[in-house]
DNA sequence: ACTTAAATGTAGCCTTGGCTACATTTAACC
DNA sequence: GGTTAAATGTAGCCAAGGCTACATTTAAGT
């Protein structure tokens, strides 16, 4: 009895380590594309991106705003001259649009097992960053599926 | 035209800071969560949980490990004496208990949906921390309502 | 028993992402 | 146009969570 378990297949070790490695490095991201989709939404609603608006958007203070802002910056997913509103590269416009994408997915996908609105917009601020390539893929063809029998 | 956006009732900005405030939190509380679970997991297979397993399966070095397991203790979820095993608290159990719930729960969802098990479990170690209670009621509704209606 | 290896612990460094406090610049308002 | 307010920027502090390097303790081997 030296281990307990009773799988025959599966190491469980380094596939479980695989595996809390790529939660965290979602986790590192999450900060990221949250701000250029923020930004993307302020730039089509409003026309301009303003640090504070985005500050208050995101319910912190502008000067951690403008920290990770000077993030995107680095990565080459923003730019911005001193006073001015920031925009984004084409880089940046890319991954806004598939941030968006994700986050609309993952909401639609909420409210059609039953969850309300408001926690579904909740939820997903936070889940959309770790949905793999597969899990949204499933989630379409789940919701695409669901449109062709729409009772129940 | 001072928006642009065509909704009437919501002000937008503090109902977005609020979740993502809550989002920001579910990040920070995540790393306790799988510490815990994975200890109570460790506990329930061998019989004890070692520091160097531990980061063996999250994947870190150990004194990472230890320096987070100290936090655990700090929050009253763990005790270990030194060059002892790791225990979990009364607390410590119950969260363990809750957050494999959780888990559980996303990955079955995830599946049903027609989601790969690896993708799944992967997805659900990060989204697991961000389901509210009105989610995983809608998650446990929706898959009770599946098995009754089990094909397709 | 002694030697060696493994596990555990400690120290110190780094980056990220929060914050407050203060300086500067731009915009609004008489 | 001068004064005030708002926006923006900078500096510096802190905690969390990573890491490497080294010290110590326990367990294994022979
Ligand atoms: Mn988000
Ligand atoms: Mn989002
Ligand atoms: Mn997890
Ligand atoms: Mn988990």
């Amino acid at each position: 009895m030296t281990d307990g378990t009773d799988e025959s297949e599966m190491p469980a070790e380094p596939t479980q380590a695989l595996r809390f490695g790529q939660a965290r490095l979602a986790r590192s991201t999450a900060l990221v594309e949250d701000y250029v989709e923020l930004i993307a939404d302020l730039l089509a609603s409003g026309g301009e991106a303003r640090s504070t608006d985005v500050a208050k958007r995101l319910g912190v203070t502008h000067p951690t705003a403008i920290k990770s802002i000077a993030r995107l910056k680095r990565e080459g997913l923003a730019t911005s001259k001193p006073y001015r509103g920031i925009f984004l590269t084409e880089a940046g416009h890319e991954l806004a649009h598939k941030v968006r994408a994700r986050h609309r997915l993952l909401v639609e996908l909420l409210l059609a097992i039953g969850v309300p609105l408001e926690a579904a917009e909740a939820d997903a601020e936070g889940m959309e960053h770790h949905a793999s390539e597969a899990t949204l893929a499933a989630a379409a063809g789940f919701l695409a599926a669901r449109k062709h029998r729409p009772d129940e």
